[in-house]
RNA sequence: CUGGCUGUGGCGCAGUUUGGUAGCGCGCCAGAAUGGGGUUCUGGAGGUCGCAGGUUCAAUUCCUGUCAGCCAGACCA
């Protein structure tokens, strides 16, 4: 016995050594993703496709509770397209990929790689727009951009990402701010109760904004190692891009107006997030509500007469209700098994032996807190279902306490510093929302304005960096 | 983009200093035993050393370039 032989693959970096290593050893190690051949593209694996799918379905359903459909636009714009709004270009030119020949010819125009779609969109919906009747346009499209990145890493930035971008047009600024706002729930309440991902909500400083919006909102997750990630954006557009591509409807009174425009989109960066908020020195945890298998049998001594039946009978009963995976392979060992489904971080594992089958019984051991507990078979499914909500509420309330451990308060600029150097994480302070005071921080720092939060406290009447009027407490972070 | 490190069967590594066309462990395949926390034994298959040039009688080994990856930073969402 004993592990003299080491066949399981190797040995994970524990997170707290070395945070970076840990994340890169887990998504490989556990078949989420591989790298391909081309810098910052990858494949990704039937098990973190699999987590992606989950969040699609649930995100999808709610996008259409809410009102919008699906469709579907084209891969290429062409280079006038994406000039025509100014901010937009000078944001996303310096990250765009090119494609300029078809075949052996060279194009007239050269065609840029989608970094995102507003500029194909509205010159699409420029031609569906005609009356007040139509509005508003409720759109979103699932698919993939590409952003020519200098330093990648699986999932948290990759020069292509999946990911869904809703893009909807507006009588009025206050449907569209309201639009803006609730995808920005919707976003916030995936991150919360699917993904059980704690998330600060607030609003983008100037400099943070998405290049051409007039506001731009976002959801923030703190990762272990203190560092924010932004999970999600909803930006309220104004009419910057329906001028710049004279998207104009007949209006009631007869006059051509540009509508409101909004937009919003979460990515593959979300896999990436609850990895590192969940994970622990054993490997992934996942999330109960997107985790691909939520629970797998291991049948213990399963040549023995009754035991793979008595298993498979659990397995096509549970598997209604529960993602059920029946461990059958002969050729490993259980405990090799345990160790495995652990790494992949499967919620829930079930042991069935010859010795819980007179009985009756299983064991049921949760991957959270690695606790067992023997359960009789009549009540099996009840308990693995209360034990998946249980492992959701546990882990979104962990994560929440080490967020809130990880949050501090600050009066100057030299507590930040001091802070950030030895224990990173969110910084709250009173905040002048002035661009130079940004930079500057940031400069000496190497913190970002993370969000000016909706759930504000007031803190003092000025900025905590600069010392001018304040009137708002503003989220400070190093950011992925 | 800058600095550091790396690239040898599926995975992890040795070999390179002192050039002579590869070796170990795990995994994989076959058989047997084992089976409640990383099983054991026996037999077998599998690599031309990231890629491209150069030096040399001869390059995994030396030189140059290039591609990809990791870590840190800059930049960027």
């Amino acid at each position: 016995m004993g592990k003299k032989n080491k066949q399981f693959v190797e040995e994970i970096t524990p997170m707290e050594v070395d945070f970076a290593q840990w994340y890169t050893d887990v998504i490989l190690k556990t078949d989420l993703v591989d790298y391909s051949p081309v810098k910052g593209f990858m494949a990704i694996k039937p098990y973190g496709y699999a987590i992606w799918e989950n969040i699609q379905q649930y995100m999808d359903k709610r996008f259409k509770e809410t009102g919008h459909k699906n469709c579907y636009f084209p891969l290429l714009i062409p280079e006038s397209l994406l000039q025509k709004e100014a901010e937009h270009v000078e944001g996303f030119a310096p990250e765009v990929a090119w494609v300029t020949h078809g075949g052996k010819e060279e194009l007239a125009e050269r065609l840029c790689v989608r970094p995102t779609s507003e500029t194909i969109i509205c010159e699409m919906y420029s031609k569906w727009l005609k009356s007040y009747r139509d509005l508003p346009f409720l759109y979103n499209q699932w698919c993939s951009v590409v952003r020519w990145e200098k330093s990648t890493r699986p999932f948290l930035r990759t020069s292509e990402f999946l990911w869904q971008e809703g893009h909807t047009l507006h009588e009025t600024y206050e449907e569209a701010q309201e639009e803006t706002l609730r995808m920005l729930d919707i976003y916030k309440e995936t991150a919360e109760e699917v993904l059980a991902m704690p998330v600060v909500t607030g609003q983008k400083s100037e400099k943070e904004k998405f290049a051409g919006a007039y506001a731009t909102y976002t959801m923030e997750a703190l990762m272990h190692d203190g560092k924010a990630l932004q999970a999600g954006t909803s930006h309220n557009l104004g009419k910057h891009f329906t001028e710049a591509f004279d998207i104009a409807y007949s209006d009631r009174d007869g006059e051509l107006k540009n509508p409101y425009h909004t937009s919003w989109g979460v990515s593959t960066r979300l896999i990436g997030g609850l990895i590192m908020v969940h994970g622990d020195n054993r490997g992934l945890v996942l999330p109960p509500r997107v985790a691909p298998t939520q629970a797998v049998i291991v049948p213990i001594a399963s040549h023995k007469e009754g035991v793979l039946d008595k298993a498979m009978e659990i397995f096509s009963d549970l598997k209604q209700e529960i993602r059920m995976e029946l461990d059958d392979r002969e050729n490993y060992s259980p405990g090799w098994k345990f160790n495995e489904w652990e790494m992949k971080g499967v919620p829930v594992r079930i042991e069935i032996g010859p010795k819980d089958i007179e009985k009756g019984q299983a064991v049921l051991c949760r991957r959270d807190t690695l606790e067992k507990e023997v359960v009789q078979l009549d009540n099996l499914k009840e308990r693995v279902q209360l034990l998946l909500d249980d492992i959701h509420n546990n882990l979104l309330y962990s994560a929440k306490t080490m967020r809130d451990e990880k949050t501090y308060y600050v009066k100057n600029l030299e507590e930040m510093k001091e802070l950030m150097s030895t224990k990173p994480g969110f910084v709250k302070a009173m905040w002048c929302e002035e661009r130079s005071c940004e930079e500057n921080i940031k400069e000496d720092t190497g913190v970002t304005v993370r969000c000016i939060p909706f759930e504000q406290e007031h803190l003092g009447e000025t900025c905590a960096f600069c010392g001018k009027p304040a009137e708002k407490v503003a989220y400070f972070a190093k950011a992925y």
